[in-house]
DNA sequence: AAATAAACCAATTCCACATTGGTCATACAA
DNA sequence: TTGTATGACCAATGTGGAATTGGTTTATTT
């Protein structure tokens, strides 16, 4: 079980010097300590090889995700932890589309855990959200009290995981601003649309009934997309 | 249009700080240049008052949300940035059944996605993974292969965010050993239920069926989850 | 008591310098 | 010519100490 990547005549490891890799990997994987290896610069010489050579060998390991190698930080063994996602790189990667199928795929699920584990507590809060919502003097504190909501519907949901990615995409959203601007000193009309969506939402959660509460979000989210692409 | 907060009686601002700190908040908000005010202590002497005194009007300032402070960072204008998620401390506060539920949420749609927008090399990649998978010669090779088939579903799919978020989870699973741990050496049986089911979501995908993709994907991540809870 | 001034604390930044994987040019050998 | 060894250089990252900064406490003054 040597090679495994494309031809295997291109790297024959005549010198083994790929097997002895192999063996120190093995090694190292036992040893519950660091999963760093020596820089190339000290293995090459103790493996008596030159650098480029060794560095062949190792690009076979780091194509088979048995090891990864960064810049400045070494050489690792295992695959490479991805990076902790960045709001406003994430934002300048994508798009209101793309955004949108998120939320639709995570917050009726949220909705419909919020339904089931929503205390007493949590449903007040989000009936004041929602108050306050309407009752918001300009469309910035309508925007923060909106999200506000949103948020608290993924706290009632009780799962940390999503509630950490409803908080991310919420992050990317505030980061850009995408759509139209809306005017300042405008308040939100009397009946937004909004606004009768998220008390159905509350309704249904209220009353205990995950299915309407997750058809209720989606309908609510499906209204926000329309008016961000302009349907409304 | 001033006191918002509290008692307005706990502070009446009788030497004028609160509002010339929002004369100058509302002077640099317009300046599209740095968000940052002065230190505490210059911007005391500034405006000629104890810096205690100038605490407790940007005490106000904060909890309106108007700027946010930080030790050894600064003072700054705007709501205070939410903090990145860290995959470790995330799969510190979480359980695999909450796990389960996000990916529930998230990969069918990603699946349905990639049917629609998989380029041919893509979808080639994602039958060389699933092939891996089958060939592994333990289980951490095949769980390897296994996060990166999934990975490139999410890839396929051409969603970003999706990606980014697929990936903070497959992070926080891979941060901790849930399940029972799988004896050392051992192959994965020649017949795993995850072979069939791959095939399945590749076949959805290859074909441009995306509803058929998406449910395929939701019967894997079943098995998958009952296995975990240990119902298989 | 209450305001003031100063010192102290801990989190963070800043900066210079060492380390490290990646790359290129030159010299040498087959 | 072709390929390899050698070494230098590059850019990204780590490191360690000094400086900065918001938060807190203590002593002093009014």
């Amino acid at each position: 079980m040597n090679s495994s990547f494309q031809g295997a005549d291109s790297a024959p490891d005549s010198d083994g010097v790929l097997d002895r890799l192999r063996a120190l990997l093995a090694e190292l994987e036992k040893g519950d300590a660091d999963k760093r290896l020596p820089n190339e610069r000290e293995l090459a010489s103790r493996l008596g090889v030159t650098r480029a050579r060794l560095r062949k060998s190792l690009q076979v390991l780091e194509d088979e995700g048995r090891l990864w190698r960064g810049v400045g930080r070494g050489t690792f063994i295992g695959p490479k932890p991805s990076e902790r996602p960045d709001a406003a790189l994430l934002a300048s990667k994508t798009n209101p589309v793309q955004v949108m199928r998120a939320r639709m795929a995570i917050e009726p699920e949220l909705a419909g855990l919020a339904a089931v584990n929503a205390t007493d507590d949590e449903i007040a809060q989000l009936k004041e959200l929602s108050r306050r919502c309407k009752f918001a003097s300009n469309w910035r504190e309508y925007e923060v009290y909106d999200a506000l909501f949103h948020h608290e519907i993924a706290v009632s949901a009780h799962n940390t995981i999503l509630l950490a990615l409803t908080d991310l995409l919420t992050q990317v959203r505030r980061s850009v601003t995408w759509g139209r601007p809306r005017p300042e000193g405008v308040r939100p009309p009397e009946v937004h649309h909004s606004f009768v969506e998220h008390d159905n939402i509350i309704d249904a959660i209220s009353h205990r009934e995950p299915i309407k509460a997750a058809n209720a979000m989606r309908r609510h989210l499906q209204t926000v997309e329309d008016r961000l692409v302009g349907r409304d």
